[in-house]
DNA sequence: GCAATGATTTACT
DNA sequence: GTAAATCATTGCC
């Protein structure tokens, strides 16, 4: 079952994040679909450091001022792709981070798409990864949810809580201490989340 | 127009 | 543990 527009314009961008756990990314590239189960989220909102929106609305993170159920991919390090999915009504920039999937359908496209020989539990255990592996790149940007290139489904497995673990943000130290919210939900003792 | 830099990954010391 | 890869976007000249 793809998830509906409501789930994405629920105020709570950090509810939203943790309710991605457990449910299925599927993206249709080049005519294969792949699709993983999500692991590990970051939630971002433009009122803190931690987000690209902060500073205001610019070129590149204007998708994030979107309507909630849009694709927000960008590119960071020069290298790698990051999946965001817009959340909140227009003109609130609020974004779910995916960090890690668990590979589920077409894994062996995944693993061509990742080229060199690496165990199924590198496939798609970072931001950068499952992007690659998903074929998710830039001409993402923008797309929006419910159509046939990249959408989200519910598996009808609910998660206990007791599997739910937040904790502080990676990778953002620069935000001082919005570094610290703990705004990260993973799965425990899921071997696909990142380091 | 140009220099600085990042929501990371990978390889090497 | 540390550093390089690598480029679109950003901010300042």
């Amino acid at each position: 079952m793809r998830l509906t527009p409501e789930f994405y314009l629920d105020k709570n961008v950090v509810k939203i994040a943790r309710s991605l756990l457990g449910k299925t990314l599927f993206t249709r590239v080049d005519g294969h679909v792949t699709a993983g189960r999500i692991v590990e989220t970051e939630a971002y909102s433009w009122k803190e450091r931690g987000s690209h929106a902060f500073k205001g609305k610019t070129g590149r993170n204007a998708v994030m001022f979107e309507e909630g159920g849009v694709a927000y991919v960008y590119l960071c390090y020069g290298i790698h792709q990051m999946f965001n999915v817009v959340t909140n009504h227009e003109g609130i920039a609020d974004a779910v981070l995916i960090r890690a999937v668990e590979p589920v359908v077409g894994i062996e496209i995944m693993k061509e798409r990742r080229g060199k020989v690496i165990n199924e539990f590198q496939l798609t255990s970072g931001p950068g990864k499952l992007s690659k592996a998903l074929g998710i790149d830039r001409n993402l940007n923008g797309k929006s949810l419910f159509q046939n290139e990249v959408w989200i489904e519910d598996g009808g497995a609910s998660l206990s809580s007791k599997k739910i673990v937040s904790s502080k943000r990676i990778g953002i130290d620069y935000a001082g201490e919005d570094a610290l919210l703990p705004w990260r939900f993973t799965i425990k003792d899921n071997l696909w989340v990142s380091a």
